[in-house]
DNA sequence: GGGGAGAGATGCCGC
DNA sequence: GCGGCATTTCTCCCC
C-alpha cells in the first residue's frame, strides 16, 4: 500500500525532473477555465507529461474526463491529511486541483521519443487519389493544377467537366452529411462571386450520404460520388480475401 | 529492470483480470482500421481499461497517438524475444499490433468508480441563461416555448423580436466562424420554407466572431450579440477582482 | 497568432 | 441503429 506522504516526494521528484508521471487513485477533480467541472470520488489514472499536459482517465471510455493542455505547472501539497495535486495554466487562466484520498499506485520515468506517426489514408490521401483517378468522379473530369487549388481557397479538388464547366469536388472519408453540403455550398457560392462565373458544379465524394444530405444537395443542384478512402479497411479487407481463398 | 517475459505473464493475468493497467515501454506500433498508421520505435505509456479501450501516449502532447475503442480484445505473445500486444476489434474491423522493445514501468489495479462528471458552461448552459435573459440578446426579444423550440428542429433559442418577427438564436461558446453562420443560414431556412415565412430574422451569439463570419453574416442580413458562456473563467475572473481590492 | 478545416475525431441525445 | 451537433473539442497548415 503506498503512503500518501511518500507519494507526494515522489511526485514532487519526478515533476521536477520532468519525467512522465502515472498516478492511480481515489480522489475528487474540480476544474475551472473555459467551464468548470467537479467530480465525486472515485478511481481513476492521472498522467502528467514532461510538458505539463494532464490526463484524467476513469476506469471506461475513450476520452479522459478532465485535462490540463501542454504548458500546464503542476504542484503537490498536504492539506488536512489529504494529497493536493494543483495544476495552473496561466496562459488559458485554467486551474485543476485533484484531491487524492488513496493511492492505488505509482511510476514515474523519463520518456524518450523523437517519432512522429504516419498516417494514410486521411482526407488528403483521399483528393490525391482522385487527382490521379479522374475518373472516380465521372468520365470527362479534368482536375486543374494544385496551385490553382490553394489560389481559391480550401477546396478540395478543383477541375472541369467534359463540357468545361468549373467544377469543385468536397472530399470526405465518411457518410457525408449537412454540414458537408454546407460546406461545399459555400465554396461554389465563392467561386461563382470570385470569377464572375453564372455556373460551378459541385461534387461531393465521400462513401456514403445521409437521406437528408443527399436531399439539400438535390435541392442546391449538386452531386454526389461514392468513393471510397484509400487505405480503409485494408487489413481486415486482406484477411476476408485470404479467408475467401480457402 | 523489467522482464519482458514477467511482464507478459503480468498484462495476461490483469486482462484475464479486467484490470485498469499501465505500461510505460518503448516500442514500434501500426494500426489499420479506418486509416492506417505507422509509428517506428520510442518511449511510450499505454495503457487499457477493463472495457478494452486502449491508449497510446508519446511523452509530449495532449491527445493519444493511436489508440482503440472500448470493446476491443487484447492478447500478448512473445515473438523473437519481443513483446507484442495484439488489439482487435472485430466490430469496427480495426487493428493495432504493439511490438514491445523495452519495458520501463507497469502497473495494473483494478479500479471502481460510478461517478459522472458535472460540466456547467456548456453551449446548452448558455441558451439556458438566454432564456431566463433575454435582454442579452436585445430589448423586446421574446424566447417562445421550449416545446416550440425542438419541433423545428435543433435550434438553440427561438423566440420572437419587439415587432414579433421570428428570430433564431445560434449560440457558440467560442469565436463564430464560417461554418457557425452557414450553421444559422440552414436554420432560418428551414424556417422560413416549414413555417412559409417571406422574413426570419437570424442572430449568432457568441463571446467572439471572426472577420470573415462577421462579413458573410452582414451579407445574408443576419446579426451578432456578443455573448459570455456562463460560468466562463470564473476562478480566474474571482481571483483577478480579489486582487483589485488590495 | 488568427483563421479555416480535418479528425482513425468522440460523445450525447434524439427519433 | 442513424442523424444531427457540441466538444474545456484538438491538431495541423497556412497566411
Amino acid at each position: 500500500m503506498w503512503e500518501k506522504k511518500d507519494v507526494q516526494g515522489l511526485i514532487k521528484d519526478a515533476l521536477a525532473r520532468k519525467e512522465t508521471l502515472v498516478l492511480g487513485a481515489s480522489c475528487e477533480i474540480n476544474y475551472s477555465g473555459r467551464a468548470e467541472s467537479q467530480l465525486a470520488r472515485g478511481d481513476r489514472v492521472i498522467l502528467i507529461k514532461s510538458d505539463g499536459a494532464l490526463l484524467v482517465h476513469q476506469p471506461l471510455g475513450n476520452a479522459p474526463v478532465n485535462y490540463m493542455k501542454p504548458g500546464t505547472a503542476h504542484t503537490v501539497h498536504s492539506e488536512k491529511d489529504q494529497l493536493v495535486l494543483k495544476s495552473e495554466n496561466l496562459q488559458q487562466k485554467e486551474f485543476l486541483d485533484v484531491f487524492v484520498h488513496a493511492v492505488h499506485f505509482f511510476n514515474s520515468h523519463k520518456l524518450e521519443d523523437g517519432q512522429k506517426i504516419i498516417l494514410q489514408g486521411n482526407e488528403a490521401d483521399m483528393a490525391d487519389m482522385i487527382y490521379k483517378q479522374p475518373d472516380l468522379i465521372e468520365k470527362g473530369f479534368k482536375p486543374v493544377s494544385q496551385e490553382e487549388q490553394t489560389k481559391y481557397g480550401y477546396v478540395d479538388v478543383l477541375g472541369v467537366d467534359k463540357e468545361e464547366v468549373l467544377t469543385v469536388v468536397e472530399c470526405k472519408r465518411y457518410c457525408a452529411d449537412l454540414a458537408a453540403v454546407t460546406q461545399l455550398r459555400r465554396y461554389v457560392e465563392r467561386l461563382m462571386a470570385s470569377k464572375g462565373l453564372k455556373k460551378v458544379r459541385g461534387i461531393l465524394a465521400a462513401p456514403k450520404i445521409t437521406a437528408n444530405a443527399q436531399k439539400m444537395l438535390e435541392d442546391w443542384g449538386y452531386a454526389f460520388v461514392s468513393v471510397e478512402p484509400p487505405k480503409y479497411l485494408e487489413r481486415y479487407n486482406k484477411s476476408q480475401k485470404g479467408l475467401g481463398e480457402f
